[in-house]
DNA sequence: CAGACCATGTAAAACGTTACATGATTCC
DNA sequence: GGAATCATGTAACGTTTTACATGGTCTG
């Protein structure tokens, strides 16, 4: 039923370092911040291909925090918020540049549900599989939509007069270009899909 | 004043989403299978969008077989290799069926640690993030190779004179597809990534 | 008889999500 | 005064990875 051929997974060897903290570090890279705007942060910009939950962040600022990458303290008594302000330390700013420099030699597989339904769907009500996939492209619409947007913003950011990117942006740029080509794509497979369904 | 009490969401929804246990059941639906055949026969079709190791499948196997989804018995004693084979029971058959019954009205979003060494490489010395996404190139259009190859393989599985696939194996090269469609994408971003560093 | 592969498991650690918990500020 | 948002944390649980552990078969 299933071909039995031998694939070499080698190359899908998994590239297991903690991701979240040098994202922490990457950013307090630039200048010290809460534990709430590194959230925000997050989900503003990394958000659509490396997110966190608040309680995996605040959790890992602490233990960066013993582990000597970053310092913080409260903000000035006059703030009645207990804002922790987190600063990188320069063994973090080490750590980062490090991590940095240190190229990846794997690739990462997807992990996508979704197809996980879809690889199974063969017994299913076609009717049914094309209600799904028009979900889907609905929600890849609106995500897509999100992404332009961001685009937007960011080229508004560059220098006043002469429209230029800094590094930082250019890079963020080019990040967010593989959002929207990720999701064009996602919707290019969709429309394939269902004209398989269909064709049925 | 007001009474806080709990509810309990347990008895409402038990909408826990452990897609191993749904691949485990989706291949054991085909027929019965050993927790070995069942860790190939993954990096052979799905291991692309969704793999795990052995360790998690033989737990998760066990635990299938305390809640009644599937059972399994050692193959014969003539057979030295203790083989142990798990059958889908109706209860797990009745179990897929449900999840596949039930669309999934979200979108995962993408983890990808790569996109995050990009994100903060504008302090880097462009040479070397040149010299990294050239290891990409490589390793992205190996991976593009053996999809090809997959595909090939599941066309020959067509009916001897028509030509023909089956619902299983057009879903599954619709997954397939996917795999495909995403390295190529992949590659023209590093082609355009490459523009964007070299260009500064 | 060695090395590759078949075959199954356990244990611990690392990582990620969900729920619980609290209290201040801001704006309407 | 109520709702939204700011702000930080802990606890429990679930998932995934890595390492440890064992023994059989098959091929050259």
């Amino acid at each position: 039923m299933f071909i039995h051929y031998h694939i070499d997974m080698s190359i899908l060897t998994e590239y297991t370092v903690a991701m979240l903290k040098y994202i922490l570090l990457g950013f307090l890279d630039y200048g010290p911040m809460t534990g709430y705007e590194l959230k925000q942060t997050i989900d503003n910009s990394t958000g659509h291909f490396w997110h966190a939950h608040h309680s995996q962040i605040y959790t890992t600022l602490r233990q960066m925090e013993k582990d000597g990458l970053v310092s913080s303290v409260f903000k000035s008594s006059e703030d009645a918020l207990r804002r922790r302000i987190y600063t990188i330390t320069e063994s973090g700013k080490k750590e980062l540049m490090e991590w940095l420099d240190t190229p990846m030699e794997e690739i990462q597989p997807l992990k996508e549900d979704f197809l996980v339904r879809m690889f199974f769907s063969g017994k299913r009500d076609p009717q049914k599989v094309l209600e799904e996939l028009a979900i889907q492209q609905k929600l890849h619409k609106s995500t897509s939509k999100v992404y332009e947007k961001m685009q937007d913003a960011i080229c508004h950011y560059g220098h006043p007069q002469t429209g230029n990117l800094s590094d930082q942006q250019k890079y963020w740029k080019l990040t967010l270009e593989m959002g929207i080509m990720y999701e064009k794509m996602y919707q290019e497979w969709l429309e394939k899909a269902i004209e398989v369904v269909k064709g049925k």
